[in-house]
DNA sequence: CGTGTCATTTTGTGATCACAAAACCTGAAC
DNA sequence: GTTCAGGTTTTGTGATCACAAAATGACACG
């Protein structure tokens, strides 16, 4: 840890892994993955203002990093700065929703096909076993865990393909909609949920793309098009 | 200009447009506007190094506001932080100019026919301007100002789908290859520039949105397409 | 009990500071 | 001329400060 404070010993030394110390720009990177795996979590509530103190003063470090972090993720449209200043988890609109899925059903095939030649068959074992954990905490009611998992084996995939512009904006589209599915998994629960993973294993066993291009797509469309419609109909707000 | 300095009385203006200076984060706007704008029509080189106090004085400001701009550009792909801090434009591959372009076949001739319900005779009017002006500025080889209205082109028509997730997505394929573009065109010229501009106002006007997804992607395939490609194969950096 | 007003606190923003790492320049040694 | 050591300068980062706007709470008034 930088201790680096003019004034001040860094006391009680906060909540932050204490990781790597050196590195430029260690901080904030620990800040930043803190508040990324929060939101695609789903511990941040959609509307709930967020302050740079408070989080400053949770993960024991100074406003600057969490200032910048903060800036970060909302370029990416997985924060939302209102007009006075203020900034928090935007509230999905059924508007957004729709445009979320069409952007996923458009690209995230495209990047799984990218990713297949270069899944090994050491892939498909650990997609494996985090499809049968995940299978697990469906059943356990965990949707935390389901999140955190779900996230894993998509993203398993597609970071295979070592894409530099794809992927990027597909993790802006993830950030974007977890934090609305975490309250629709709060509200129907998990017992609910179907996805194509095993459909997927099988294509890229095959090597088939077709397969895998339809597996990712039924995924989207069974994980998001099912459960998150209905809920934005019923209701005005998230 | 919130003169806020505790030091130091804001000596000699800068060169910031003194526009509305109240307002929360007036002068992270300005900031963000001005190094968006210079990225868009190329005013920098990819691989040369982007300081903050750099910018920062140019602009008349304090390193901060600077800060949390190119953060926020970075996250958006925009510019790239290496390994030791340096912040810089990325410069070109063949893999990633490949991604660019696919990832613009995808999302903007969707995202141009959402926007196709919203577009007036006004716009079409607006549009016909615009593209007069390119091909004026086209043969007076005039390359900052083409890739300014071809911008300007462009997001007058998806900004009219008033979208909220893919509008941010395909701004960041923008900010991506906007510079490298620049590139290029300062090595063969913008007298071979062709587009399809006319055939998308065509298409606007007869509201067929098949004939606009197709204007909209031959536009893209002709702009980059041809000219990038080459240039690429022939030397390993842009 | 609701409502408007004023003081207090919280919060974001821009600025400056201190420090370490990186980049840069200089010059001696071979 | 090249290379490597050294010191100097530049640069990013984290911290803190000062200020204004916004949010919050208290309290009198109807």
């Amino acid at each position: 840890m930088p201790g680096r404070q003019p004034g001040l010993t860094n006391e009680s030394a906060g909540h932050l892994a204490e990781a790597a110390p050196s590195s430029r720009g260690a901080t904030r990177s620990q800040v930043d993955a803190a508040i990324r795996s929060g939101l695609l979590t789903g511990r941040f509530i959609p509307g709930k203002a967020v302050t740079i103190r408070g989080l400053a003063g949770e993960l024991g470090v100074s406003p600057m990093p969490v200032r910048e972090v903060l800036q970060r993720l909302s370029a990416e449209n997985a924060l939302e700065v209102k007009r006075n200043g203020r900034v928090q988890v935007p509230d999905m609109t059924r508007d957004r929703f729709e445009e979320v899925l069409t952007a996923r059903l458009l690209l995230e095939p495209e990047l799984a096909e990218r990713a297949l030649p270069h899944l090994t068959l050491q892939d498909v074992k650990t997609l494996t076993a985090l499809d049968d954990d995940i299978d697990q905490r469906i059943v356990g009611g965990d949707a935390e865990a389901y999140m955190r998992l779900n996230h894993a084996f998509h993203f398993h995939i597609y970071r295979a393909s070592a894409s530099k512009v794809l992927l990027p904006l597909i993790d802006s589209l993830w950030l974007q909609f977890a934090p609305f599915m975490r309250t629709v998994y709060g509200r129907v629960g998990t017992a609910s949920l179907v996805d194509q993973h095993k459909e997927a294993i099988r294509a890229i066993e095959l090597k088939d793309s077709a397969a895998l291009r339809a597996a990712i797509s039924g995924d989207i469309a069974d994980g998001m098009g099912l459960l998150g419609k209905e809920i934005l109909e019923s209701a005005t707000a998230g």
